[in-house]
DNA sequence: TCGTGTGGGTTTAGATTCTGAACGGTGGCC
DNA sequence: GGCCACCGTTCAGAATCTAAACCCACACGA
């Protein structure tokens, strides 16, 4: 199988990667989650070649992940914003940002996002939690009850 | 910026990726997350090639992320499985199966995976909450204070 | 009016990676 | 001895990525 037939798995991680599951395409999410919402901030956050960018940004608007919104008229410009579809993803940003921050970095090198809570303050405090109970959620504490 | 290089981006969420950004690398830790341990295990759910699954089980042996154990003798066997890095994973497993449950169907299709607390029994009901004031959390309600 | 800068791209060719199919190797079982 | 299971490796052709060059519309300043 090829990696672009994997939207076929009947699974919802799969079906997520087929639309998200490009390295690139995260990091550039990763940037949009980062208030990055034009082209050059993309390129510029990210480095990556124009032709990779304009690809994925094209990708992202069709899958219904960022509108294109104009934002000058002459020249007519635009930029790129998260849709609600895509601010959904905002669970997996933060998984990412946690782990990396917890095993991405080296002894003597240090994190340097910190997302605050508007409401009450805290910082760097998301957790994954179970709305049954409300309890703090494991791996090891869940049961998978499909393929 | 080669992909392979993301890592040298100072930002957690590019850490992480560029351990675990590799589209088949993310549905390896999938398989693995529904108790897939052994090389055809992952093979058969996924359906990818032989030389892309060793390499990238290799790779994330490498990353601690898998420890490779020997279940049989003769001849030696061995599966993979996740270490407390990469069960750590387990937010972002969450966050890809939820936005898949909810956005990557189509109208006559259902998602086929639960999730359930072992301890108190509720199913499919994970959210990110904040840990200073309990409560849920989204995108909009969250500030970042550095790129 | 000309030269320069900005923002947002497209094109191209060479390097890299993926993919599927074939092959290998150890050992069990009949 | 022959066949199968499991876990890989090797290879050549196909598909992607990457960097650099180019393009275009418009603004601005001299």
């Amino acid at each position: 199988m090829k990696i672009s037939e994997v939207g076929k798995l009947q699974c919802s991680v799969a079906k997520t990667l087929s639309v998200i599951g490009d390295p690139w395409t995260l990091l550039i999410l990763r940037t949009a989650f980062l208030k990055g919402r034009r082209f050059q901030d993309f390129e510029q956050s990210l480095g990556l070649s124009k032709a990779i960018l304009s690809d994925r940004l094209i990708a992202l608007v069709n899958a219904a992940i960022f509108r294109r919104e104009r934002y000058q008229d002459s020249p007519p410009r635009y930029e790129y914003r998260l849709t609600q579809k895509g601010l959904e993803l905002y669970p997996v940003f933060v998984g990412l940002a946690q782990w990396g921050d917890k095993w991405g970095w080296e002894e003597d090198e240090s994190p340097p996002i910190t997302i605050a809570h508007a409401e009450c303050g805290a910082v760097n405090a998301l957790t994954l939690t179970c709305g049954g109970c409300g309890q703090p959620v494991k791996a090891q504490d869940m049961e998978v009850r499909a393929l």
